[in-house]
DNA sequence: CACATTAGTGAACACTTGTACACATGAATA
DNA sequence: TATTCATGTGTACAAGTGTTCACTAATGTG
């Protein structure tokens, strides 16, 4: 018989949102995901569950909670790492990508997200990708780059460098993580639309 | 007793299609709905399903289709009503809006296909992404506006845009259809992106 | 008109699902 | 040390699931 096997606290809770990251990681939609499933997945009996979450939007927001130190050790890497300007680009989307590739799940689980079921989970990512977007601003105005700019006018081009990325995250996701050949052009598209972007930012007038 | 109550062929087939698109638009994630709940919705046996589809992926596929032509009806209109190109950009927006909220449903369906389930769904709606990119890329060709770009150029930059208006899509279809000033507002900003993106455009050396 | 095909129906199947309940055990607290 | 609490387990159940099957009525074709 199955002896009770409690260990650090807490390790279940960890488990299950592994497993649910599991599932979604081999092409499974959150949304379609149940708990038995999850607790299967996670190899744990069905009732454990309702012990750390209430149902599975429960779940998918902590994940949500999660998501939020990925992005924030991602900007962290970044702020270290591109040390000369006229290379901002070019690294910082390498970077992206390498993360995107490390943390394949969590950021499968994010892009779904943004259109997933749950209301709540959705306005948490959108609401992590907006802080993502005034982090960027900062850093922008600290290295004295975008001098020009209004604060609302870097903040729309922030805004819009983001949305860019997350977009190349779902081409990114949609293409195996061994094809070297088509990750590296992602990578050069990414990179082109960033520097069109800010080609723009730099012309750009605030009144037209 | 329920009579059999066949009438112009392919009517259930529309029955089941608009049922899931019904679901779809209560808020429902396409991948989270089941066989059993489409054909209820619909007012059919469930094994009626059978007789149109293999399954739900199949359903999406269809839908995918079908979500073709509402793109390229949108595309007829705006092609019309799009004369001066000093509007061009606000006017398509506008265009674009209106039928996002004419037809909710099937853009949110497109909004959740792009990180869904099945893998051919994701295709194809990513194909008629670049479909649209391509012809909007053409349009661009054909007024002149765009007469320093190379063609890759500016197949990078249309396909800019259309992700970025892709993505002003899950802005719109978070807020209720009645909000009129959140629409608006994103009417706005969905706009100053597209602003910016060319300026860049006007600016870009392929080079560089 | 006869006949094959298409597209509808209901009953049945073996499973899976979410959730409730009672119970057990380790850890924290008094 | 005694007790409480958080967290694990097994059993149970009603409802929902996808899918198969045999049957039937309307339609199009010769």
């Amino acid at each position: 018989m199955a002896e009770k096997q409690r260990r650090k606290p807490g390790e279940t809770r960890e488990k299950l949102m592994t497993a649910a990251l599991t599932l979604v990681g081999k092409g499974r939609h959150f949304a379609s995901l149940g708990i038995r499933e999850v607790t299967r997945q996670a190899g744990v009996v069905p009732t454990s569950f309702y012990r750390h979450f209430r149902n599975m939007d429960d779940l998918g927001l902590q994940l949500v909670d999660e998501l939020g130190l990925v992005l924030r050790r991602m900007m962290r890497e970044a702020r270290a790492n591109v040390l000369q300007a006229d290379k901002l680009i070019e690294e910082s989307v390498a970077i992206f990508i390498s993360h995107a590739q490390a943390n394949r799940s969590f950021f499968l689980f994010m892009a779904q997200g943004l259109a997933g079921e749950s209301r709540a989970v959705q306005e948490g990512i959108r609401s992590e990708m907006r802080f993502f977007a005034s982090e960027l601003a900062n850093d922008l105005r600290r290295l004295r780059l975008v001098d020009h700019l209004t604060d609302q006018d870097l903040d729309m081009t922030c805004d819009l460098v983001v949305r860019s990325v997350a977009f190349s995250l779902t081409d990114l996701l949609g293409v195996s993580a061994e094809d070297d050949y088509q990750i590296e052009q992602i990578r050069k598209r990414t990179t082109r639309f960033l520097q069109l972007i800010f080609v723009g930012a730099a012309h750009w007038q605030s009144a037209g």
